[in-house]
Parts: structure tokens; sequence; C-alpha cells
DNA sequence: TCTGGGGTCCTGTTCCGT
DNA sequence: TCTGACGGAACAGGACCC
């Protein structure tokens, strides 16, 4: 029963960066890092060029910089890569009806339930037409696995980056895997990869070899046994178009740690409300409330409440957070806070019966809060005890932190000065579109420059200047630059 | 210079009802 | 009425993915 290898993987190559390279003709062949840009920022993504100098996503922003100093550090800009998603997927969608997105980036497609391919040559013809298309639509190149199954498809993919096509031919899977390490299988992490790496199996072969039983032991049942049957290259799940969410949740890490408790609180009543407006634009209300908590020393704890019935009331989920956060021990800083709601129903509904019952998930509100304040005692090995002086002073001085300081405090009635982001676009009355270089002492640099157009010069103003103002990014592939000689 | 944000799935433990 | 077995829900944490 070997399968014509008609299920396509599509991976867009450095996606995030390559959007901002043809956005901003400047940056071609550069060296662009996309990620957070504050002190405590990763790598979302990094340009061809910027790999070359080390720089890979996951990356902390600092090394990043110091291995490439010269790069171009950008924020993202995911409606602008939304928006060209969209283009992409829909080209994916006129191939089958079966396409499985896996991020904006990346999707599966079974080209067989569309009628396009039934064999490896159709499905390489397919292949090649949808990597022109998608070139001819957005300018940017993604690589294209083809196998039989899903496992194989993404492995060819990642195989065939950048601007590449591989095809798996049926037969062939187990010798081609067999020498790939097994970190190329999908779901084996640095953890796993560790675990058998100390068990001597390191590469998909000798995984095989290990035989399921031996996988099982140790990586449990379900990891092992699917381990096992990938490392034989099999895998019989479907392409599947539409999946349920099944939580929302918001989270922010502050630039500097939080001490202060009445601030703490004030955060998850924050991420409680952004959760709620995200929770009701997707049309869901949720049952279980859950906050989640990133210490001074990265330790991460997870507190949460099930409500007797789903609800999308901006106060049941506060309420509910700010009774999972009496629970826990904030003494030495949090760095991160988050609020999430899952359990969650497809249907948006008003539910009564659940707010009343929020303030006393089974009985006594006091003896509920004290059996979680009880088991985290129990749970977690440290107990933050210990860590020397709770700085009188520190509480204050992060008051105006960074994270704060985003959001001017008091007073905005009164001409607000503008912030201008790097990497943002903007339109200047007279010289037309462009995307700030970088901002400082009052004064916004500009590079003159569009999608399709040649690489533009820089030009500096006041942050103030009546004649520019922000706009919105510019098609990457559309009627042509516009308004410039 | 440390380590984002949004998710999914799995596992072990505890609790509770039958 | 007490006790035990069992199973499902709830809860916490961890690994992984992009």
């Amino acid at each position: 029963m070997r399968a014509a290898p008609t299920i396509l993987h599509l991976d867009m190559d450095a996606f995030y960066a390559s959007v901002e390279q043809a956005s901003k003709p400047s940056l071609r062949g550069k060296a662009v890092i996309v990620g957070g840009l504050g002190p405590r920022g990763v790598v979302a993504t990094a340009s061809y060029e910027a790999r070359r100098f080390g720089v890979h996503s996951a990356m902390p922003m600092g090394q990043a910089r110091r291995l490439c100093p010269n790069g171009a550090y950008l924020i993202p800009r995911f409606s602008l890569y939304r928006q060209v998603s969209d283009v992409v997927m829909a080209l994916l969608r006129e191939l089958s009806p079966l396409v499985e997105p896996l991020s904006l980036d990346e999707a599966f497609v079974d080209l067989e339930a569309g009628g396009v391919a039934f064999d490896s040559r159709g499905a390489r013809e397919t292949g090649e037409r949808l990597r022109a298309d998608i070139r001819a639509a957005t300018g940017l190149s993604g690589s294209v696995g083809l196998a039989g199954s899903k496992m194989l498809a993404k492995v060819a993919s990642e195989e065939a980056k950048p601007a590449g096509l591989l095809l798996i031919e049926p037969g062939t899977e187990r010798e081609l895997l067999a020498p790939m390490s097994v970190r190329t299988l999908p779901g084996v992490g640095p953890a796993t990869g560790e675990h058998l790496r100390r068990a001597g199996i390191t590469t998909v072969g000798e995984l095989a070899e290990a035989g399921e039983d031996e996988l099982v032991r140790m990586v449990g049942r379900s990891a092992g046994a699917g381990l096992y049957r990938m490392a034989l290259g099999l895998d019989d799940r479907p392409v599947v178009a539409e999946r349920d969410a099944k939580s929302v949740s918001v989270e922010d890490t502050f630039d500097v740690d939080l001490h202060d408790r009445v601030r703490i609180r004030g955060e998850v009543q924050r991420l409680a409300d952004r959760c709620v407006r995200r929770l009701r634009d997707s049309g869901h209300s949720g049952r279980t409330i859950v906050l989640k908590v990133r210490r001074y020393d990265f330790s991460t704890l997870t507190r949460s409440e099930t409500l007797r019935g789903p609800t999308d009331d901006p106060a049941v989920v506060r309420e509910a957070a700010a009774r999972l956060l009496e629970g826990v021990d904030t003494t030495g800083g949090v760095r991160l806070l988050g609020v999430g709601v899952s359990g969650l129903a497809d249907y948006t509904q008003e539910d009564l019966f659940a707010q009343s019952l929020a303030a006393e998930p089974d009985g006594a509100d006091r003896t509920g809060g004290a059996d979680v304040a009880d088991r985290t005692s129990r749970t977690d090995g440290t107990d933050g005890a210990g860590e020397g002086a709770v700085a009188a002073g520190a509480a204050e001085a992060e008051a105006e932190g960074p994270h704060g300081a985003a959001e001017p405090p008091g007073e905005p009635e009164q001409a607000p000065e503008r912030r201008w982001t790097a990497g943002s676009d903007v339109r200047h009355a007279v010289y037309g579109p462009g995307w700030v270089q970088g901002s400082g002492v009052g004064r916004v640099t500009v590079r003159f420059e569009q999608p399709g157009s040649e690489p533009g010069r820089v030009r500096t103003f006041r942050v103030d200047d009546p004649e520019l103002e922000p706009s919105d990014p510019l098609p990457l592939v559309g009627d042509g630059p516009e308004g410039k000689p």
C-alpha cells in the first residue's frame, strides 16, 4: 500500500524577513532580523544573509546583535504577513479543498483530494507551478516537499530549503531517513533528542533499530509509538482543513521584573481584559481560566480554575485570574504574566450561571483559595523564601520601567509626541511612501522606497513634521511603484 | 547578552462520585 | 455504614511547534 506522493507541504523561506525585504528594496541581499527589539526580545526570523552570521530563530536579540551588528533589526508586522499569507493560502486552495494551514507561512495540501495530481510526475509539476505562482503573486519564494504522508512531505520541504522542491519517491523513504538526525523528525525537540542521545540513538535508522518497546520505555507510550512509526516512514494522519481553536491566551514579558504586588495585580487584570477581547473576537466563550506566571529565575507555573459553564464576561475572567494570582508566590520578581481561557464553547452566550458561581468555585471562597495555595506549596519545590531582601527601592524603580513607559502615564490630552517605530510605513507629502529607519532625539529617519522600486534614499525630519504621516503597508506585488519618477 | 508569544498534545497526580 | 476499586474531571507541568 505505497501511497502516491501527493501530500504537499509548503514552507515559505524566512517568511517574515523575506516579506520585509520585499517591501523594503534597500534590504534585499542584506541581513534582516525580525523579532522583539526590547531587552528581552528574541529572533523570530532571520534572513538567509543573517543566518550566515549564525543568527537563527529563538536566539536572544542581544546575541544576534553581537553576531551581526550591521543587520537591519525590525519588529514583526503581523497584519502585513497575514495579508501575504492570505494570498498564498488562496493559491493553495485553488489546488485542493483539503488545505491545512500550520501557521502563516506553512501548510499541507492533499493534491489527490483536489484532483490535481495522482502520481509523482503530476505532483512535481503541480509543486513547480505552485512555486512559480507564489513568486508571481507575492514576489516571495517557498519550498515544497512532496511525499505520501504529512511527516515525509514536511521533511522533504525542510531538505528542499531554500527555494527548492523535493519529492520523496514511495519506497525510498527508509533509506532516505536512516542517516538523518532524530531531530529532523517532527516532535523530537531538545529534550527528547538529548534523551535519545544518551541512549546512543542519534539517527533515524538507530531509532528504527531500537524497536517500539524500547522507545516506549524511553519516552512514553504515545511519543514512543509515534517515533517508531515515523522512523519507519509510516504516517497516516489525514490533511484536515478546519481545526477548531482549543484555547485563547495572551501573555506579556516585562522589560524589567515586576515586584510590586499591586502592579502585578493590575497587569493580570489588563491581560484578562485583552484575553476576553480576543476570545470574543473569535466568537467563543470558555470554561477554564488559566493564569501563567514566569518568575525571575524563569521557572514557570500555571494555575487554573474551571467554572461551571462557559463565559466571555470580562469581569468573571478578571475575578478568576485575580483569585488564581492570590495563590502564587511572587517573591523575587515576575518576568512574565499570562491569562488564558480554554474549554472553549463554539458559541457565545450570556452565562449568568457561571458568573454567579464564579466567586465560590465549590463552597466557600476562602477554603477554595486555601486549597489552591496548599497544593502549590506541596508541588512547588522552590519556596521563594530566602532570596535576600526585597529591595524597597526596586518596586518604585520598576513602576516606571520600560514597559510602563510605553504607555506614558497621565495627561495624554495635549499633542502627544509622535512615536515612529522602526520599520513602519509612512508617507511624506512631498517624497511619497517610505519607511522609518530609525528615530531619536526629536528626529526621524525615513527611507523612501516601496515594493518594486529601486532602493531609495534616506532623509531625516523632525518627529513632528506635519508632512509626514503613518501609512498602511503597500502590497508587495501590485500596480507598480506609485508617485515617483 | 540569556531565553517571545501563541498555540497543541501528553503525562502524572489528585480528587470525587459511584 | 464502612471500605475499596475504578474511572473521569480537573489541575499542573513539560515538551514541542512556528
